[in-house]
DNA sequence: TTGAAAGCGCTAACAG
DNA sequence: CTGTTAGCGCTTTCAA
């Protein structure tokens, strides 16, 4: 029941505490069979060091804050993979916030992370600018962050790791445009989300180029929830805008405007094909499955954690700007499948 | 940069830290202006407590360890989501930990949270004894734990919290019948899960009642994501056994189910009704929605929690046992709509 | 009502 | 190579 200290070994072994954790700490002054009985009495009694004590005398509390603007889908659980495998067997513990894509709520986990003196923060933002200067407070009261996926505009100098968002989504369009299809939608999301500009640029480029761009066929929505996808596209449809095509800024936009359809009975992909921007498992849990902009998400948190752990040895370190690369996969959704009969 | 401490505040205000630290921490023993002397400077210096001097000083970590099977799913999202709604504003930081449905893994994360010194656990299983002994070992040694959902068989007195499979899937399954169906598959997931099994109790009761039991009918999944239920189909299918309906384990079962028999041009619910069981965004993210029970997860986190306060603060407390009442929602996967074209 | 001092578990500077 | 001592930030006796 009560937790066994370096005291108490020190005790069991009539040496000085101060030996012990010598020992312990694989410090180079002390001899080979004393570190050895130590190891052993600590093993035999069941030591565990107390993280508390370490963490008062270094100052630092080994424990890393990840910030998400959401768990609903699978996107920041592969994240969260990503950094419990660099993690695992450190010293650091994962303390994880979620804000629900509200930007107070993500102020309040931010302020909470301080407090807590977590050594680091991993974020992925749900407002593009409404907490900025929190954000530079905090790193000038000496707290790390690094941020990914949704990150803040340039002119905060911050590491950041994120996937080329515009040329990818050129390439994604343009298979669109390859299968034939000429009157392609952006479901682009919230203007406040850097992403979805950056994406719907990428898909401008590749309508400018083909001579195929409208107005009328971006469509912005109030979120980022299948629900705002199927309000945008009621929304479209009433317009009279006519199309064949979407290309959504996320796999839950995607799959609002996907079932929205079915629903009024358009076949998918003949009446309107479907590509999406994400790469978690949701593109392949719908029918048809979705040709999607695959992301390396748990490397992305991988990526993150590395950032910041440089950033934690060396605070002082140049900020790096990581680039990942996405996979583009085509699936059921923008492909058509010659029809058989079961 | 540096951090703001007691001491300094005693400074300050030449006054000892003792004073500070009673005017801090509310007690009695303190002349009313000098407490609120005290909260001013602590608020104009922006003192803010140290949690490790604090936790050094009880033997406490203050924080809550969650061990969950999986974040696919939005399933543990929304039991956090419970969990943090009470715990926010609180003293208490929560440690997240996936097992990924892997014994092993839990079996490590539980150590982790042991050797964080962690409040308490509260614990989603993902096998159903694989670490039974393990439970035991860290509840002698004076770790609350509370389950949640998939729980450990009763011969382990300890907080659970869920709701009551059986009778409601009886229920749920006579709702498939009640649309007509009579060759009703009960997609049970794996037997090393408690609930898999309660769940086919009930199916099997409801089966009984109108004498429609076939044991071909019950088939077991590797797993619990959308993959095994595919598989599974898929044997059944080639077994020959004839269908009419599907209730599965949960959500994720349900909708590989149903995206294999959409392969196959199977109609949705005219060849084959689904039902599932999980309460989460997934069952309306497909098409056609699924009919499902919902439970309430977000209850069942807040529940979780305080069961595991409860146990903090009073450790000889009695250990309850929770039930939470879900909700059927019958959704187009069970029922036909009057077909309309666009 | 306040201050001085001890101590939570651990590390590290200083002696020996 | 080992022991003594101080101190991280805070709470809590014990005295005053």
């Amino acid at each position: 029941m009560k937790r066994v200290t370096i005291k108490d070994i020190s005790k069991h072994l009539l040496l000085s505490t101060s030996t012990v954790s010598r020992a312990l700490t694989d410090d180079k002054n002390i001899r080979k069979e004393t570190r050895e009985k130590v190891l052993e009495a600590a093993k035999e009694l069941g030591y565990k060091p107390n993280p508390s004590a370490l963490n008062l005398k270094s100052g630092k509390s080994n424990s890393i804050g990840v910030i998400v603007p959401e768990m609903i889908t699978p996107f920041s659980s592969k994240i969260l993979e990503g950094i419990q495998n660099v993690l695992s067997g450190s010293k650091f513990r994962v303390i994880v916030a979620q804000s629900n894509e509200n930007p107070e709520t993500e102020r309040t986990n931010l302020l909470m992370m301080e407090e807590f003196r977590v050594d680091g923060i991993i974020i992925n933002l749900c407002h593009e600018t409404y907490n900025h200067k929190l954000y530079q407070e905090i790193l000038d009261r000496g707290t790390p962050m690094i941020f990914f996926d949704r990150i803040p505009p340039s002119n905060l100098d911050v590491p950041k790791v994120l996937v080329n968002d515009q040329s990818t989504s050129t390439t994604m369009v343009e298979h669109l445009i390859s299968t034939g299809k000429k009157r392609i939608v952006n479901l682009m999301g919230p203007k406040t989300i850097r992403n979805a500009i950056q994406r719907a640029d990428g898909y401008k480029k590749a309508l400018y180029k083909y001579k195929l761009f409208d107005d009328d066929l971006v469509i912005e929505t109030e979120g980022t929830s299948f629900i705002h996808a199927k309000e945008a596209m009621k929304r479209l449809i009433e317009k009279g805008v006519v199309f064949d095509a979407i290309f959504a800024f996320t796999d839950s936009l995607a799959i609002g405007a996907m079932n929205y359809l079915l629903e009024k009975k358009y076949r998918i992909p003949e009446d309107v094909a479907i590509a999406s921007f994400s790469g978690t498992e949701l593109s392949q849990m719908v029918f048809p499955p979705l040709s999607t902009v695959e992301q390396p998400l748990v490397e992305m948190g991988e990526t993150a954690v590395e950032l910041l752990l440089e950033k934690i040895k060396n605070p002082t370190s140049k900020n790096r700007f990581v680039q990942l690369k996405p996979e583009l996969i085509f699936r059921r959704s923008t492909i058509a499948q010659q029809s058989h009969q079961k």
